[in-house]
This record gives C-alpha cells, sequence and structure tokens, in this order.
RNA sequence: GGAGGGAUACCCAAGCGGUCAACGGGGGCAGACUGUAAAUCUGCUGGCUCAGCCUUCGGAGGUUCGAAUCCUCCUCCCUCCA
C-alpha cells in the first residue's frame, strides 16, 4: 500500500499523532512496526469506548503492522488510582488471569489472534525489583510530573496525590522500552503516560516511540465518558436487543459522534446521511437503525442486527408483548399477596416501597390493564404479564405455597 | 511533632438539641410528549405488615424526656507551621 493511503488509514479518526514525521520515517523503512496499547486488567468487559482503540488497532494490524496488546498486570495486582478520583482496590492474582481471559475473548472479535501478542508487564518489572523502581523514580522529576493535567487538578484542589501513583506513568513507559515499542496507542488522558515512554526510550537510546492517541468515547448521557462505572456503557457483550436498544436512547447529536468513532462505514458516507437528516430528508431515526444493525452485526454475527431492530419496532413502535419474556415464579401463601411485595419478589422492583412508588406514578401493568391499587392482593394459580415502566416486564406465575 | 478545619443518603451539599427519613442541586427511576429519541414539564428516589412503624447522618461510648446537632475516645481526609 502506497506510504499516504497507509498514513490516512492511520490518521482516519485520530486524536492526534506525535511526531507524525518520525511515524513517515519508520513507515518508510517498510517493516512491521511494533505497536503497543496497554489495558488495564480492572474492567475485562470491554464496551464500546475500548473498541475505538481496538478498531485503531486493527487496521494497523490490517496494514501488516505487529500488535503487542499489554495487560498491565503488575500494576494492577498494586493497585491502580491513575486518572481515578477514588482508588482502586488490587487485584488478586486469580482475578488478573480471569480478566486477562475475558481480554483475550472479547478483543479477539475485533482483532486477528494470530496477529497478536498478548504480553503482561509483570514479565520485566517483577524481575526489575525495587532497586531498579527506584533508579527508574529518579529520572523524572516531582515539577514534571505535576505537569500532567490530571495531577496538576488534584494537587491544585488539595486532593490527595499518592506518591506510587507518580511510579505508574514510569511503569508504562519502561513498559515501552522493554517493548521496544515503535508506536503505543493510547486515549487522549493517556498523552502525558505516553510521553513519557518517549522520554525513557530516548534515555536508553531508543528512537522514541510514535504516539497516537484516540478520542475518549461520551457515553449514552452523551457528556461523560463511556464508562462501566457511569452505568452510561454499551458493553461488547451486551445482548444484541440491549445492545440496539442503548444504541436507539442516544441523541442524535451523539448518533452522529458514534458514527464517526464506531462505525467502519467511510466518512463521506456518513456526511451523506447526516446531511440528509438535517434536510428533513431522511428520519434520524432510521439512520439510528443503520448504526445499531452494523453494531450488533459486528459483535453478535451478521443477521442479527436485523433480528435486534425487528424486536425493537415489535416491541416499542407496536407496543407488542415478546414472547420470550423472562418466567418468574412467585410463591404466594393462602391468603394472597400484596401486589408490591409480587414486584418485589419477581425482581421488577428492588424493595415494596420502590413498588409502592411505581404503582403510585402509574409505571405498573398487569396484562396490559394499568393499575395503580397498592392494596390488591392477588391470588396464587395465576400467570400474568406484569410490566413496571417501559422496560422492565415478566411473565410472572403466582404459586400458591403451602403454608396458609 | 504542633495548630486549625472537615467526614451527612448514589454524588455534591444544607442542617448545628425536638417541627429531620433530613432543604437544594446533580444523577437515577417513572408519567406526559415522542422516534424506547434528545430537549421540556410533572412525580418518586432508606426499609417495612406504609394515614403507622423500624433503621440511617465516619466508628464506639456518654449527656438529655429527646441528638445528624452537645461531650469523650477512635479512624480517615485537608490546610498551615515545623
Amino acid at each position: 500500500m502506497e506510504l499516504e493511503d497507509q498514513l490516512a488509514v492511520i490518521r482516519r479518526g485520530a486524536d492526534e499523532i506525535l511526531l507524525e514525521d518520525d511515524l513517515v520515517e519508520r513507515l518508510k523503512t517498510g517493516r512491521p512496526l511494533r505497536i503497543k496499547a496497554g489495558f488495564d486488567p480492572t474492567a475485562p468487559d470491554l464496551h464500546l469506548g475500548h473498541t475505538v482503540l481496538i478498531n485503531k488497532l486493527r487496521q494497523l494490524q490490517d496494514l501488516g503492522h505487529h500488535i503487542l496488546f499489554l495487560i498491565g498486570d503488575f500494576t494492577g495486582r498494586i493497585g491502580d488510582p491513575s486518572g481515578k478520583n477514588a482508588t482502586r482496590p488490587p487485584l488478586s492474582t486469580e482475578d488478573i488471569e480471569r480478566n486477562a481471559a475475558t481480554y483475550r475473548e472479547q478483543v479477539f472479535r475485533i482483532l486477528d489472534p494470530e496477529r497478536t501478542e498478548v504480553v503482561f508487564n509483570s514479565t520485566w518489572m517483577e524481575p526489575l525489583g525495587a532497586a531498579g523502581m527506584v533508579q527508574l523514580a529518579s529520572r523524572q522529576t516531582v515539577a514534571r510530573m505535576l505537569e500532567r493535567d490530571d495531577f496538576h487538578k488534584r494537587y491544585s484542589a488539595h486532593q490527595p496525590i499518592a506518591i506510587h501513583e507518580f511510579l505508574y506513568p514510569l511503569i508504562q513507559g519502561y513498559d515501552s522500552v522493554a517493548l521496544k515499542a515503535d508506536m503505543e496507542l493510547g486515549g487522549t488522558d493517556q498523552k502525558f503516560n505516553l510521553l513519557v515512554g518517549r522520554e525513557l526510550q530516548k534515555q536508553e537510546g531508543q528512537p522514541p516511540q510514535v504516539i497516537l492517541t484516540m478520542p475518549i468515547l461520551e457515553g449514552l448521557d452523551g457528556v461523560q465518558k463511556m464508562s462501566k462505572s457511569l452505568n452510561n456503557y454499551i458493553g461488547v457483550q451486551d445482548a444484541p436487543d440491549d445492545m440496539f436498544g442503548k444504541l436507539m436512547s442516544i441523541s442524535d447529536e451523539l448518533m452522529w459522534r458514534y458514527f464517526e468513532l464506531l462505525s467502519l462505514r467511510p466518512m463521506h458516507d456518513i456526511r451523506e446521511a447526516r446531511r440528509a437528516a438535517e434536510a428533513g430528508e431522511r428520519n434520524p431515526r432510521d439512520i439510528k437503525f443503520e448504526l445499531g444493525r452494523e453494531l450488533v452485526d459486528r459483535f453478535h454475527g451478521p443477521g442479527h442486527g436485523e433480528r435486534a431492530q425487528a424486536r425493537f419496532v415489535e416491541r416499542f413502535q407496536k407496543q407488542v408483548v415478546p414472547e420470550d419474556l423472562p418466567q418468574v415464579t412467585v410463591m404466594v401463601p393462602g391468603g394472597g399477596l400484596l401486589l408490591p411485595n409480587i414486584l418485589k419478589s419477581a425482581g421488577l422492583v428492588a424493595s415494596t416501597s420502590e413498588g409502592r412508588n411505581m404503582l403510585r406514578q402509574g409505571a405498573v401493568r398487569i396484562d396490559g390493564e394499568r393499575t395503580d391499587d397498592a392494596g390488591r392482593v392477588l391470588e396464587g394459580g395465576q400467570t400474568l404479564v406484569i410490566q413496571v415502566g417501559k422496560r422492565r416486564l415478566a411473565r410472572v406465575f403466582l404459586e400458591t405455597s403451602g403454608d396458609a
């Protein structure tokens, strides 16, 4: 492939490439570049936000480069609070192994396992030892560390910064030295750490790695970054219907962002769709359907997107109660059971108090009939379709229990 | 090591002896509207056998008829000085 074409693929969607001249030089050699990306072993459930970066890795892989998929098990064992306000608990070796396995399984839906090398940084960090770590620490100054945006803010705001947090960028940088990385990918929030890698490599006499940052994907709210802890994510392992439904709930504005970062369709295609929607020629909802189909297909296989969309239309546009409802059995004493308790036992609400609130607000339907009677008592021996709000519903079998 | 400030529900944040299950904002959930959109409006947001009762305000004791509010000790955090 021509150099310019390669560059175009690499640049696509990227936030920043430092230094692009270095990249050009290395591409000219024609050898496969060693491309590193690090992942935290604390979050084995990948969501679409992670796939922005992994998609880029896949593109680089398709250009013939060598992917080093680094799992930060060494740091994970200690507990990594970097970039977070709250410290994370340390992970056990078993946790990390389990998480790493899950990573492989999920990542290889996107990456080609044949051309991906999974590496663990404990491999070289463990032998380094305490003395080595201290020597590594001597290579950077506190002032330099405080330049990192995250540290700077916390320091200014009198938030605590633990000493070991300063070590993480160094460890990450040392990973690049150990791997002789030609390039490292990360989110924009990783820029500082990626730059530390360049500096350490220079000190080791290695050519400094090229840095490629990818934007952080916004979550379903469209404001904060997608993350599991904020519960605004779409997991790559979400069921097809969930994935499709979540995608449909995003705002139109966010939809364009998702197209840009998650869709593999050519940009000119996406721009045309946007133009058509803004000109009123197409319903944005139908374009969102296309996004939903593409992503569900990618993670669940061809055809699943189409089926998820069909079910979506049935359920939410036509208001058809689906056949494959969750089935729940609730034990009911001889004298019957109060409705709020039934909702709770069926797992439709967290507590009877919430059940009462839902009833009061007209959120509850039994066999399609809206009910607001919290004092209603239901007898055993019947099966009802109970719905709380639009999304929570179940086929509930009320079974009379022995005691009465 | 010394001096001072702080810890309240998912988050932020009021409260400073009873009228506090605890103002307000955010978030979440629900209803209306709709494209399960978004935005907007409204309601709910500790639990329960729910017009009442029970358990909450960093932890443990204590004072009081009564404490998130006062006292003692402990834990953690922040600031300034050394």
